[in-house]
Order: structure tokens, then sequence, then C-alpha cells
DNA sequence: TTGACAGGCTAATGCTGTTAGCCTGTCAAG
DNA sequence: CTTGACAGGCTAACAGCATTAGCCTGTCAA
């Protein structure tokens, strides 16, 4: 697998923006890490929002196989595992996963089926739900965020708040499974 | 009730960040649509940061009072009544929302108290279950973000997805009440 | 040997927040 | 009245940001 020069740019900066943040992802420091001057960068990108754009590409890929490897191990109910995943890799690369998130994603730019992946193993923990699904990813994202941000008091028990969340919308699924036309009792 | 100088800067920066979201809120900006210079601001705010804090208190408050309208109203289930004052409102300041959550919150130089009042109503809403409110208030948090960074699909119904979301959490949090001890059946 | 090109470089531009230092109008104290 | 302080403007300037223009050099194919 051949490395080319752009490759080296784009994990120069992530390695930038898991040390430093995002803001210390700046052309010249991406560019001294490489021992480059910063207008060299343009030779090989477009600009910056490009390399945000790779990060966030990465990012997907890096979040899938975590699901991945977290639906493999098996035993659990598989919502809590791919939710425990969910919270271990954003907790893992925050800065990363705030990049992801903070802004609307670049569709277009982004390789195709990068997102659906990640997506796809969230609808399959939650047995082809839609509704449950987006609930579901909506509740993760916004724990992650929350804890994140600092959101919760300290002493609050975050991963109480994440059982019942996920519990809930598992039983949710599982009453609509049991009862597909919506009919009462 | 006086206006001191240093609001109407608060003003002018919330104007410019609901109608050019956060770029376009630049010192140079504020004090144009003030008729002066932007240097002369730092005669009535210490940096740009305090601004925010300012911008940021603020949407607390509007937050709260729509949660306030919304209970008020009455013949609705209160956690849904509340749900749809969240989505609305964040809707509606999407900037101001984005601000008040991308960062950690700057909870010293935050008002007293203005940060309890939103959550209270959270709080009220789901009967005082604080593990059920937190989900909830994810929930809500990462519908809309993730609507606000246009990360649904086109096709997709939202609003089921809140549906879906806060039934689930409402129907735990009743569950709970009847059966406090969490015995089993 | 020539010419093209990849990939560095410096210099410069226009944006950002922010500081230093100056000037002027208002207003209270002597 | 006059004096002096101060509030609140101002210009000039700085450092850091992404980015562009234009130049130079080493490599490699024709």
């Amino acid at each position: 697998m051949i490395v080319t020069r752009r490759d080296e740019i784009v994990e120069a900066a992530g390695v930038l923006l898991e040390q430093h943040g995002r803001d210390g992802v700046t052309m010249r420091a991406i560019a001294e890490s490489l021992g480059i001057r910063a207008p060299s960068l343009y030779k090989h990108i477009a600009d910056k929002h490009e390399l945000e754009v790779a990060l966030i590409a990465d990012g997907f890929v890096q979040q899938a196989d975590a699901f991945e490897k977290a639906l493999a191990g098996g035993n659990d109910v598989p919502a809590m595992a791919i939710a425990d995943a969910y919270r271990t890799w954003a907790l893992d690369h925050p800065h990363l996963y705030r990049l992801m998130t903070d802004q609307p994603l670049p569709r277009d730019e982004l390789p195709e089926g990068v997102e659906e992946r990640s997506v796809a193993y969230v609808l399959e923990a939650l047995a082809g739900d839609r509704d449950c699904a987006r609930a579901a990813w909506a509740f993760a994202h916004g724990m992650v965020t929350l804890e994140l941000a600092d959101r919760f008091p300290p002493d609050a028990d975050i991963a109480a708040a994440w059982r019942t969340g996920i519990e809930s919308i598992v039983a949710n699924v599982a009453a609509t499974q049991n009862d597909p036309q919506g009919d009462q009792k």
C-alpha cells in the first residue's frame, strides 16, 4: 500500500487533532510536523476543508470498525453493545467525534458508503426499526456530546442514564415487533 | 430598565449570530453595526469570550421561557410538550443553540441559576426521575443536533422518531413509578 | 541535451482578535 | 470659572490565520 504525500498530510492533521484539539490543526502546524512550509501543502490538497473531510471520512471508518467488533463480541444485547462501543469510541476520540458531528455532513465530498456502513450497524442492532434506530442514534449522540461538553452534573450516574435510554428504546422495538399493526392491547 | 452600551453590544452580537451564523459575529462587524470601531468595544467588554458567554446566558433564559410556556399550555403529556418546545426553539435559533451546546459550558461565568432553571422543567416533565430526565434530554439534544446538521436522510420521518423516543422514555418512567424497587414482574 | 513537471520555497494579501496610546467631551471639585 | 479626571471614542499596529502568486530546483523521459 503506497503512502502518498497527501496521506501523510492527513495523518499529521489527525495527530494534531487528537493531541491539541481543533485549534491545534493549523496549516502551519501540519506543515511543520512534516518539515515543510504551509504553502507547500497546497500542492497536495485544495484547502483545509478537504483535509477536514478526509479526517471525517476516516472517523466513520474507525467508528464502523468499532461497531463491527462490538457486534461480533456476541453475548450482549446488540443495541447495548453498540451503545457501549459508540460511547467508548467517542470518548476515546473526542476531537474527531466533534469534528464529525459539529457541522452539516459534507455528504457530496465523502467517499461512497462510508456513512451508510456506520448507520447500518445501528439499524441492525435495532432489528431494522428505522424510527427506533434514529431515536437510539440521537440518544447516543446526545449522551456523548453532553458528556463531552461537561453538561452533566458531577454526581450524575451517566452509565445509568445510558442503560435507561437504551432499554427504553429497545423495549419499544420489542413491543412494535410483537404488535406490528399497532393494534391496541 | 436602563440599557448600557454593553447590552447594546451583546444584542448586536445576537442579531449578527442569528442572521449570519457564528462566522458572522466578528468584533469588527459588531462594532460596525453600532457605528463605532472594533477596538472601542473593549472599553465595555473584556474579550469576545465574554460576549459569547452573555449570548449563552441569554439563550438559557429564552429556552426556559419557552419550556415554561409549553408546560403552562396544559393539556398535553408534559414530556411531549417540553420535547416540542425544545425542538421548536432550537430550530428557530440554530446558531445560538449550537453556540450553547458546542463547547463545554463555562459554568463559572454564567449567572447563577440560569442553567438550573432550564433543566428543572425537563426534570419536572419526567416526574423527577433523574435518569429518565437525562436520557430524555440527551435524546432531544441528539435529535436536534442531528437535524441541524442534516444528518437524517431526506425521507426520514423526524417527527415519528421524536414520538418514538419520548414515548419510550416516558413509558419507562411510568414503569419505574409503579415498581420503584425494580422487583421483577 | 532538452523540456516538463512535481514539489519545495518566499513574499504578500486580507481576514481575525487584541493592545497601546492618543484625543475629546462631560462633569464634579476646588 | 477653572481644573482635572475619566468615559468612550479613535488610529496604528501586531501576531496568527488560510490562502495565492510566482519562483526555483531536482528528477526523469523524450
